[in-house]
DNA sequence: TCGTTTGACGAACGAACGTTCGTTGTTATC
DNA sequence: GATAACAACGAACGTTCGTTCGTCAAACGA
């Protein structure tokens, strides 16, 4: 894995290629993983899946934990794409919070994940196992956690939300209520869930209220 | 594995010592299921955890499959008498009710299992993997679902609760809430997170009553 | 006391795991 | 056209997985 010293090749077109593969091969992890688990995404399983050989792909990431981190990374990246980036569209406070909310049960909804929500599942499999994949999960969740409550403080500064309310707490239960309704969708295939999840989030929206 | 036809021996005594290894099997399989999940539950890891040889915990079970499907009903078992039955001693209605999602928060907040609420960590890791155990968990999630729409039911009945209500969609949200506090718990290590799913599901009450 | 049943064992199986190695075309630069 | 870098490969490594088999001592029923 030692990089050439001299010569220092020009990377923007060169690497084209190899990135290419980079990225096919990260978006059939998520969806592995978002079924099998991290850890049940096996570098065979996903190499025959991908049609190449479990070398060829192996030598991308160089150990199973950095294949996990990478596809823990691109899932985030597309955990905020589908979730913050539309909710940004909407004006701020209230209106912004709402979307936020609507948006993550859009996401579970859309299936994004095959498996429902990579972070759901990932949360549970590694909150008991550290190192650094629980640490990037736990820090994007923490994130996540963050922007919830900071939608909900400007929410408040601009009046919609009552000054009373404790930000922290309202984020805690409106990410709760919403991985409620993951679950039940798809441990219990209940097909009102997302529905139910959706009633529970507007109606604490509605209770917070100016 | 087949059973003796004619003599049939007294099985009263004779299965005592074979029963109570069975016993400590489940007892240390629950806890090591619980933080490694169902899958990593290993029978080598397990056998050595024990101090028996891997051949021997084998003959217990037949399978992995059956060793997972016994691990479950344990904690079924235990997850029950948790929280249900120490519920049964409260009157019925709204303080049957309070008890029982009291008794859910206690029931993580004690460490019943040392990786968390078994049935939160099963739930994720089986919802897209179909088979028995997937079955088993579904099945004892619905029933504790069940339960709990039965106890808002009851409330409703006993004019503890607004008639208004649907206890389905209470059942969910508390559950739900209980949930998250398990999750920010053991994932973000919140050492306000079950504080913070008390006051929710408390007030989620509070706004319910009649 | 003898014979059977039972719980637990060590050894071994094939399969799959993550990982290493040396090699082979392909591609970009000189 | 030579050269070096790179993406991808097949084959093999040692380990661990779930599982099978034959054995053996203890416990039991006769």
């Amino acid at each position: 894995m030692k990089r050439a010293v001299k010569a220092a090749p020009r990377r923007d077109l060169r690497v084209v290629r190899g990135e290419e593969t980079h990225a096919r091969i990260l978006r059939t992890a998520m969806d592995l993983a978002s079924t099998e688990g991290l850890e049940g995404l096996t570098i065979g399983h996903l190499s025959t899946s991908l049609g190449v050989s479990k070398a060829g792909l192996f030598a991308h990431f160089g150990s199973k934990e950095a294949l996990q981190l990478a596809t823990v990374q691109a899932a985030r990246g597309v955990y905020f794409a589908a979730i913050v980036e539309p909710a940004l569209d909407a004006p701020e406070g209230l209106p912004r919070l709402e979307r936020l909310c609507q948006a993550w049960l859009d996401y579970v909804e859309q299936e994004t994940f095959r498996g429902g929500c990579f972070f759901s599942s990932a949360s549970a499999e590694f909150d008991s196992r550290p190192g650094k994949v629980r640490d990037l999960v736990a820090q994007t969740m923490r994130e996540w956690l963050d922007f919830l409550e900071s939608a909900i403080t400007d929410a408040i500064r601009l009046g919609h939300v009552k000054k009373s309310v404790d930000a922290a707490q309202i984020a805690f239960e409106l990410n709760a209520l919403e991985m409620g309704g993951n679950w039940a969708k798809h441990l219990l295939l209940d097909p009102a869930a997302i529905k139910r999840a959706r009633v529970a989030v507007m109606s604490r929206l509605d209770a917070i209220r100016a």
